[in-house]
DNA sequence: CTGATCTACAACCATTTGGTTGTAGAATAG
DNA sequence: CTATTCTACAACCAAATGGTTGTAGATCAG
């Protein structure tokens, strides 16, 4: 099944990495490049006003990431996008979209059932209600 | 039209915090509490094995990243999610996405123009010269 | 008013990050 | 062979990050 690539669970560790390893923006930008073609790293490192040491860096950060992979090919190593991780990233954040959802739906659902008295919940405070009943979830536990 | 929110412009700071703030559990904990209800700064406090102080930092991340915004209900501040924020960074792995789908076409286009390689190279020879493209290149001297 | 809460912010500390230079090993070119 | 290129990695540095404690201003409860 196609789903089995998706059941891959990622841990915060790995969350952690992978929204790291975006938020730099020559490391999108190298993303972005190997994506499209095929780069050494000395490749990539010539397109940036810095050392190729710090480029090396950026692609390990992405490497560890699992954005992308290395290929020793002679005695350069090609950078490839792997499209896992891409596609594992955005599917966390359609999570995010899909609670928020869900959310949506809810307060609706709350709303139709304690319209019953009066209108005077105004649509700034509609979602008031929703933060008394099971959100205070769990304490220090003294 | 609501399609005029989408259009919105992201420029690479607006990025880097984005997913900086995205790169770190106890935050994306805090976007999915707050997306499913509602909390006060001191409520999200008391979830956490750190200080109020810490928490409170973790917000403003949050907050300058345009992921969520507080409003003040008397001595609390309750922290909201942001919606615009969380679309924002979906579309651009949705864009990354797009790239990639489109890599099979370039490549056919970039064999067709290998054909002529007139372009006199970088500095280093670059790999390929499948980098020649729109992205911008902020190189140095050199 | 007094006291308890909630928040904001400053100061501080340890670790990480993003950059540098330098050294050294492999693979290629001549 | 020698020289050059590409890579890896260590050592170092400044700045950012993630945490702490402490102080102080608002706001609410009694």
């Amino acid at each position: 099944m196609v789903v089995d690539q998706l059941r891959t669970q990622l841990n915060d560790d790995d969350l952690d990495r992978l929204f790291q390893a975006f938020a730099d923006t020559t490391r999108r930008d190298i993303v972005r490049r190997v994506t499209v073609g095929e780069y050494s790293v000395s490749g990539l490192a010539a397109l940036y006003a810095m050392s190729f040491a710090a480029v090396q860096k950026h692609v390990a950060v992405l490497e560890r990431a699992s954005l992308v992979s290395k290929e020793k090919r002679g005695r350069e190593q090609i950078v490839r996008a792997n499209h896992d991780g891409l596609q594992r990233a955005r599917r966390l954040l359609d999570e995010y979209e899909v609670i928020w959802r869900q959310r949506a739906e809810r307060i609706a659902d709350l709303l139709a059932e304690t319209a019953a008295p009066n209108q005077a919940t105004q649509a700034s405070k509609a979602t008031r209600k929703a933060g008394t009943s099971k959100l205070k979830v769990r304490k220090g536990s003294s």
